[in-house]
DNA sequence: TTAGTTGCAAATCGTTTGCATCAAG
DNA sequence: CTTGATGCAAACGATTTGCAACTAA
């Protein structure tokens, strides 16, 4: 059982909340999915194979998955979220292409310090932020030169 | 005439569009608002004196102003957009208080240098970027504490 | 047996769109 | 007149919710 199982079942067994075979279908496929992914995207996975889940349980089950510390939810503009994994993976910001979706991810220590002093300076007590630069990626680039 | 009513002309004028009469209220509403506004709170304003007019042309025409350079919207998080004037109003990043909504705005050199060194480091073509913290802001922390 | 869980469809929210009518040029 | 602009309501996409049936403990 991956850790990340128990790090579920924990979270469960503090709220007397169930263990669930679609909550055991939908980790097993959160753990597999790779970057960012949408929640239609998942639930197309799953429902690959079982086809009776909802995608109603998918949004309620992700949205567990948060709170359990296991996924982490961002909105890119406007339309669907992606959400990635949470654990083991820490504080980054991201690198996102217009033209082909491909987002990447950076650390910057130096930013994020900087980020701190000017909360403070506006005695504002950050809870969470987020760096996001929009354009196109090297890749798209050439494309278009070609 | 203001100069943001200027340059709506020129821009409606090389492109055979119309000055029409819901243009020019709703442009004087939005010259009217200040800080940070939704599609909402300048329809509701244009409407009190204006009870025709309906909320789509609002949107058209906020889409329009955007074009023109006069106003630029943000999302934060999901649900309304927010729009704010851009004509003689630089680029920023936001500090945006969970509790009140207030919104505050900042700038950092320091901090866009090294974002476009980030960018360059990944080859990437930046257009557009966006920096906010969340949190609490001064004043409502002070609340909590009394 | 007693809650919590699920699928389904309907509801929601912010925004956009089709269309018939209206008005700017 | 001709074509763009508008109001209205319906459509939209992503997400949430009510509810009756289901199932874990």
């Amino acid at each position: 059982m991956s850790k990340e199982n128990l790090i579920l079942k924990n979270f469960l067994a503090e709220r007397n909340l169930r263990i669930t075979s679609r909550r055991t279908i939908i980790l097993e496929a959160f753990l597999k999915e790779e970057g960012h992914f949408s929640a239609e995207e998942l639930y197309k996975k799953v429902a690959k194979n079982n086809s009776s889940i909802g995608i109603a349980t998918v949004y309620r089950t992700l949205k567990l998955f948060q709170e359990a510390g296991l996924a982490r939810m961002s909105q890119f503009g406007k339309g669907e979220a992606r959400y990635e994994h949470n654990y083991l993976h820490g504080h980054h910001d991201h690198l996102i292409c217009k033209q082909c979706g491909k987002i990447m991810e950076f650390e910057n220590p130096v930013i994020e310090k900087l980020q701190k002093q000017i909360a403070k300076k506006h005695n504002f007590n950050v809870t969470s932020h987020r760096l996001e630069m929009f354009g196109i990626c090297a890749n798209c680039v050439s494309k278009q030169v070609s």
